[in-house]
RNA sequence: GGGUGGCUAGCUCAGCUGGCAGAGCAACGGACUCUUAAUCCGUGGGUCCAGGGUUCGAUCCCCUGGCCACCCA
C-alpha cells in the first residue's frame, strides 16, 4: 500500500467520523454537463450570470484548482465535463472543507447555480457539495491520461474514466448496434436467441472451445458461427431473423481476432445472394448515416465511400485483373497446382482446384479491394453451406465484403438441397481427415431439418467488431472490445495455469 | 511459430561508457477569493517485471522465464 491509497483510507476515516458516509447515497441530479453546456455556451456572460438558474449535477472530480478560500474542479460525468466553483463564504467553513479535502476520482454532487467565469468558461457555483463516493486509489495521470496499452485493456475502467475517445468509441459502438437492429427490424426481420452450447461445431471453418456438461456428462463445444439454428428457424417458417452474438473461435489473437467476438447473421427466405448485397449494402449505410451523419467515412487515414454503390466482382475475374491467372477453363487439379508454384502460392495436399482459387484471390487480390467491394463466386469447395451457381456448379452463390483490404461479412443463397449438403459435409469430413482441423463435421439434425424442405434463402453473415472499427476509425480491434481476451497477469494465476499445463500433459502421456 | 520493441514512484517518462534512483503530474505541509495542464515555497514516496550469471559494484552487460505491443508467416 503506497501513501496515496493510505492518506485516502484517513480521509475516508475523517468523513465517517464527521458524520459522511463517504460511499454516500442516492442523488438526483437535474442535468448533465453536455445539457448545460448545449444550452449555455452559446450564452453571453452577462446573461448566464444575470439569471438565477439553479441546477443540480453530480460526476466524478477529475482536476482542481484551488486558492485558500475558493476552488475551481471539474466534475465528469457520462456525457461531459463541467466546471464548478466553490466559495468558502458561499458553502460554509465545513462544508469547504470536505471540497478542500476532496481526492481526484471522488464523486461529488454539486448543487447551485450557473454562471461564466472572466475566462468564459461556463461553470456551477456551488452552494452545497455533497459527498458521494471516496476514491481509495489515485487516478491515472490527469493531462497524459493512461497510456500504458496493456493496463488499458486489463483496466478498461481507468481508460473509460481519463480517455474520453475511448469512452466515446464505446458509445458509438452501442450506438451502432442500435441502428443495426434499427435497420433489420424495419426490414422485416426478427431477433432471436439460439444457444451457445453446441453439442456439435458448425456453420464455419474454426476450431472450437470444447466445454463439459457435468450433469449431461457430455462434451460441448461453444458455437463458433449462429447458421445452423439460425436455418432451423427458417424451416420453422420464421422467415426471416437475425441474431446479434458472441461467438468463439480458438484461435490466435491479433489485431484483427479475439477469441470471442460479435457477429450479425440474418437469413431471409425467398433473397438470393444479390437480395443480401443489397441489405448489406443497406445495414452499411444506415448505421454509418445514422451514427456518423455521413457515409463518407475515413479509416486509417485512407477515405470511403459507403453512400456509393458498392462494386460487384466475381472472384475468378478479380483474380484475373490482377494477376494475369484465368480460372475461368476447366482445369485439373494438376494444372491448378502447376499455376500455384508458377506463382508462389503454398497448398496443402488434400486441396482441390477451389482451394487453390482462394489462395489466389487471398494472395494478391483481397489486399487490394479499397472500395467496397462485393466478391462473389466462391469455389464450392470452400463453400460448405451455400448454393452451387445453376451455370457453372465449381463456384458457389456466395459473397464477401471487402472494404479497404479487410473482409466485413460473408453471405450466400443458402443450400437448401439436404442430398447435396450431405455430399459437402461428406467432402469437410474428408478434409478433416486429411488434416485440416478447421473443417466442419456432419450435422445429420441440420440435414434433417433441411429433407423437411427449407425455402430458397439468402443469409449473411457482418463481423460487428470489424465494423465498428471501422465506423470508429480503431487500428485494433482490442479498441472496441470493452474487455478483450487478456492472459492473466496475477502471479498467483500464473501459478495456477503452470499446475493445470503440467497436468494436461500428465494427461497427454 | 519467427523477428523487433517495451516493462523504472499512483500516472507520464528520463536515466550517458557499469559507479549513491531522477523529473513532471498526483500526494503531504504552507501561501493565495475568477482558476483552468493554476502558481509559489517546502516534504515524503522505488521488489528498476521475475530468477540466475559476469563484476569490487548491475536499472544498465549476458542467460532463462513472464506479460504487453508492433511486424512477418
Amino acid at each position: 500500500m503506497n501513501d496515496q491509497i493510505m492518506v485516502r483510507r484517513e480521509k475516508m476515516e475523517e468523513l465517517r467520523k464527521m458524520g459522511i458516509d463517504p460511499f454516500g447515497k442516492r442523488f438526483d441530479p437535474t442535468t448533465n454537463a453536455q445539457e448545460l453546456h448545449t444550452k449555455l455556451d452559446e450564452e453571453d456572460k452577462d446573461v448566464v450570470n444575470g439569471h438565477v438558474v439553479r441546477v443540480v449535477i453530480a460526476g466524478r472530480m477529475m482536476s482542481k484548482r484551488g486558492k485558500g478560500k475558493v476552488g475551481f474542479a471539474d466534475i465528469q460525468d457520462r456525457t461531459g465535463r463541467i466546471q464548478i466553483y466553490v466559495r468558502k463564504d458561499v458553502v460554509g467553513e465545513d462544508n469547504y472543507y470536505i471540497f478542500k479535502r476532496s481526492d481526484l476520482g471522488d464523486f461529488l454532487g454539486i448543487t447551485g447555480t450557473m454562471m461564466k467565469t472572466d475566462a468564459g468558461e461556463l461553470t456551477v457555483r456551488a452552494e452545497h457539495v455533497t459527498f458521494l463516493a471516496k476514491a481509495l486509489r489515485p487516478l491515472p495521470d490527469k493531462y497524459h491520461g493512461l497510456t500504458n496499452v496493456e493496463q488499458r485493456y486489463r483496466q478498461r475502467y481507468l481508460d473509460l474514466i481519463t480517455n474520453r475517445e475511448s469512452y466515446d468509441r464505446f458509445i458509438k459502438r452501442s450506438r451502432i448496434i442500435s441502428a443495426v437492429r434499427e435497420f433489420m427490424d424495419a426490414n422485416g426481420f426478427i431477433e432471436v436467441e439460439t444457444p451457445v452450447l453446441h453439442n456439435q461445431a458448425g456453420g464455419a471453418s474454426a476450431r472450437p472451445f470444447i466445454t463439459h456438461h457435468n450433469a449431461l456428462d457430455i462434451d460441448l463445444y461453444l458455437r463458433i458461427a449462429l447458421e445452423l439454428h439460425l436455418k432451423r428457424l427458417i424451416v420453422g417458417g420464421m422467415e426471416r431473423v437475425y441474431e446479434i452474438g458472441r461467438v468463439f473461435r480458438n484461435e490466435g489473437v491479433d489485431t484483427k481476432h479475439n477469441p470471442e467476438f460479435t457477429e450479425l447473421e440474418s437469413y431471409a427466405a425467398y433473397f438470393d445472394f444479390t437480395d443480401v448485397m443489397d441489405e448489406t449494402e443497406g445495414i452499411f449505410r444506415y448505421a454509418a448515416n445514422k451514427v456518423l451523419e455521413t457515409g463518407k467515412i475515413t479509416y486509417q487515414g485512407e477515405t470511403v465511400d459507403l453512400d456509393q454503390p458498392f462494386k460487384r466482382v466475381h472472384m475468378v475475374d478479380a483474380i484475373k485483373e490482377k494477376t494475369g491467372v484465368d480460372f475461368w477453363p476447366k482445369m485439373s487439379l494438376a494444372d491448378a497446382q502447376k499455376l500455384a508454384d508458377e506463382h508462389g502460392v503454398h497448398y496443402e495436399s488434400y486441396w482441390q482446384v477451389g482451394h487453390i482459387i482462394n489462395a489466389f484471390f487471398e494472395q494478391f487480390v483481397e489486399e487490394t479491394l479499397k472500395e467496397p467491394t462485393f466478391i462473389y463466386g466462391h469455389p464450392v469447395e470452400i463453400s460448405p453451406l451455400a448454393k452451387k451457381n445453376s451455370d457453372d456448379p465449381r463456384f458457389a452463390d456466395r459473397f464477401e465484403l471487402y472494404i479497404l483490404g479487410n473482409e466485413y461479412g460473408n453471405a450466400f443463397t443458402e443450400l437448401n438441397d439436404p442430398i447435396d449438403q450431405r455430399e459437402r459435409f461428406e467432402a469437410q469430413a474428408k478434409e478433416r481427415t486429411a488434416g485440416n482441423d478447421e473443417a466442419q463435421g456432419i450435422d445429420e439434425d441440420f440435414i434433417a431439418a433441411l429433407e423437411y424442405g427449407m425455402p430458397p434463402t439468402g443469409g449473411l453473415g457482418i463481423g460487428i467488431d470489424r465494423l465498428v472499427m471501422l465506423l470508429t476509425d480503431a487500428p485494433s480491434i482490442r479498441d472496441v472490445l470493452l474487455f478483450p481476451t487478456m492472459r492473466p497477469d496475477n502471479d498467483d494465476d500464473a501459478t495456477a495455469d503452470a499446475i493445470a499445463d503440467l497436468d494436461d500433459d500428465s494427461k497427454k502421456k
